[in-house]
DNA sequence: TAAATTTACGGGTACGTACACGATGTATTT
DNA sequence: AAATACATCGTGTACGTACCCGTAAATTTA
């Protein structure tokens, strides 16, 4: 560690020397505040960029004593699926990482199952007056009506996990739900002969307004639809998501139908699919999503054979990095970040970061 | 943006008070500088733990006008191989970022197919003194070489895209060889039927040397010689890598060998196969290494099925944070950080970060 | 034209830390 | 007992920026 060979960083001081003012009015001037005449404005900013000054962040932050406040609404953790576990897990990554820069992260959480909880969180964290707002929308409709609030009381709002028709929102950062059904089909593509079936899988219990998995399933059948020769394709909706319901469906379903090769779960639920199938000791490749502990166990075991992943983590990280920059440095993010299509086997699950 | 509503954050000085003594003897306290009584001192440190002082970054950095300079050493990205811009594409990244904390990034870049340019280069970085080094070692004898003097000058060094044997850098950020040839074996195993033949291509002036592709090549066959049945695997090694011995040498192999289904090419030469087997028409699945642009070029044709991707950009990139946090704040890295092993497809390549 | 107001600008202090220097006190030497 | 050495500690300044406050100059009003 040597000691610092200073290369003339310059700065507000040498610019008010420069320009023959005091450091105050090189302030105003870059800030544009009131209370310096025009011209000496136009002469200081004149120097500011021929200098090609750049502010010192660390001096910046350390000077403003302003406390940043976001706040996270994202589904909390159920007992069915661990998944929201992982966006959690990046937002309390980024709320270490920025506690250091005078930033406050609030998580608030709704239940998935209860339109009601979202618009109470909604409500509370309004009154809270934070200075952004990151959010993980379920309930279209509401989520809609959400960002409209936030958007005339000049809020500024990320989102992640899941886009908003006609959103307007600082960022969205996630999965283009098309694309990882298109990758699925082209990874099942692999997979099959042209006698074979493919057998599509939607477990939830609103499948209309869960337009996730419609998009999912688009982006699947596109990819065979362009294809000179494909595989038939059948699906399935299951609408209830115990365990019984879900085994009462797939029997029907491989009895009525032979020569599935192929199973493809449109979301996290594909355990629940590979529970059925290891019981029946039925002999078919399984595609579905996300890299979760229930699914892990049957990926090691070899019932599922590939796991469609996107970041949870890095998305909430992600999107409060966007809301931070923008908030404490005015840097205006992508309005649309989509997250990789990860492939995840049984040969890479342990190197594999969510 | 509100204001600070401050929640008491505890500085030195806070410290300085309860403990009856100046600012100044708190701060020799704390980094064990010399000068301070030993009951004084006892006294100050208990009072740290007491409120769990956490030095304000920003001003410390602020305070200490030291600049780091870190060098780093890599092969220049040759008109064979695009491949080296990428972790460069990492460094300048890190070196954007970190010219804000007083960190100054030397590049230095050395020929891949002269030992000459590695060794001089090496010399021209010790004797510029950096605070520490991050070295992409291709030669290994040289490099064990190298790490020694670092060693001994008391440098530290962190390695990217090749480990060392022995290796006792501060960090060596990069991909499991071994694991990355197993996993291309298991999407092989996808596509073959026990009849078909697979095989295997090294392209490489040094195949001895160069271990990489060896190591690669054992985890592929490890992996098939765990399966009850599995299919015949052939190789080929190729050590001129102009078009021409390549084409020479694929066609030998085509000639004498029936029924090769997929071929597995162990660096990202995979290109070059790409071109052989479009020109001859020969349908075979091919799975190569590394998102460069030649490969992708072929990867959206469809003649390349997969290419597996380590990250490049961000191992220098990682490794640069790592020897940056531990040259500024002392915080020891993990020795080893493998990075994800992925799988790139003409579907997925859009938004996969290299 | 003098007074009142507004506008423009400089000076000073604060943020939290590092470090040089100087001022104490105590122990050792002569 | 005085002189010296040394250990211990406090003070002051600096890092680069923000922001408050006071004052001088320019402008308007009476």
């Amino acid at each position: 560690m040597r000691n610092k060979e200073r290369e003339e960083l310059v700065g507000i001081k040498e610019i008010a020397r420069r320009a023959n003012v005091s450091i105050g009015t090189v302030d105003r001037a870059i800030h544009n505040r009131p209370g310096v005449a025009k011209k000496t404005r136009e002469h200081v900013l004149q120097i500011v960029s021929e200098l090609d000054y750049q502010p010192n962040l660390l001096a910046q932050r350390l000077a403003t004593r302003k406390t940043l406040r976001i706040a996270t609404l994202i589904p909390i953790g159920s007992a069915e699926t661990s998944f929201w576990q992982a966006p959690l897990q990046g937002i309390e990554q980024a709320r270490t990482e920025l506690s250091q820069h005078g930033i406050v992260i609030d998580p608030y959480f709704y239940d998935q199952d209860s339109i009601g909880s979202f618009v109470e969180k909604t409500g509370i964290i309004l009154q809270s007056e934070p200075d952004g707002i990151l959010l993980a929308p379920s309930f279209i409709e509401e989520s809609v009506s959400f960002s409209r609030t936030c958007k005339r009381l000049n809020i500024p709002y990320v989102l992640i996990d899941s886009d908003l028709p006609n959103n307007e929102s600082l960022n969205y950062t996630g999965p283009d739900l098309f694309d990882s059904g298109y990758l699925s089909a082209h990874l099942a593509s692999y997979l099959v002969q042209p006698e074979d079936k493919i057998l599509i899988v939607n477990i939830s219990r609103e499948i209309d307004g869960h337009h996730h998995l419609l998009k999912k399933e688009d982006g699947f059948r596109t990819y065979f639809d362009k294809q000179q020769t494909a595989p038939a394709i059948r699906k399935i909706d299951i609408r209830k998501t115990d365990v019984e319901s879900i085994d009462n469906c797939l029997s029907e379903e491989f009895r009525d139908t032979t020569g599935i090769k192929v199973v493809f779960v449109t979301n996290s639920r594909v355990s629940t699919v590979a529970r059925y199938l290891e019981k029946t000791e039925k002999k078919v490749l399984l595609i579905g999503y996300d890299y979760i502990a229930e699914n892990l166990a049957y990926l090691k075991k070899g019932m599922i054979d590939f796991l469609i992943c996107q970041k949870p983590v890095e998305q909430a990280y992600r999107g409060i990095i966007a809301l931070y920059q923008y908030l404490a440095y005015g840097i205006v993010p992508p309005p649309k970040e989509f997250m990789p299509i990860d492939i995840v086997t049984r040969t890479n699950f342990h190197v594999y970061r969510n």
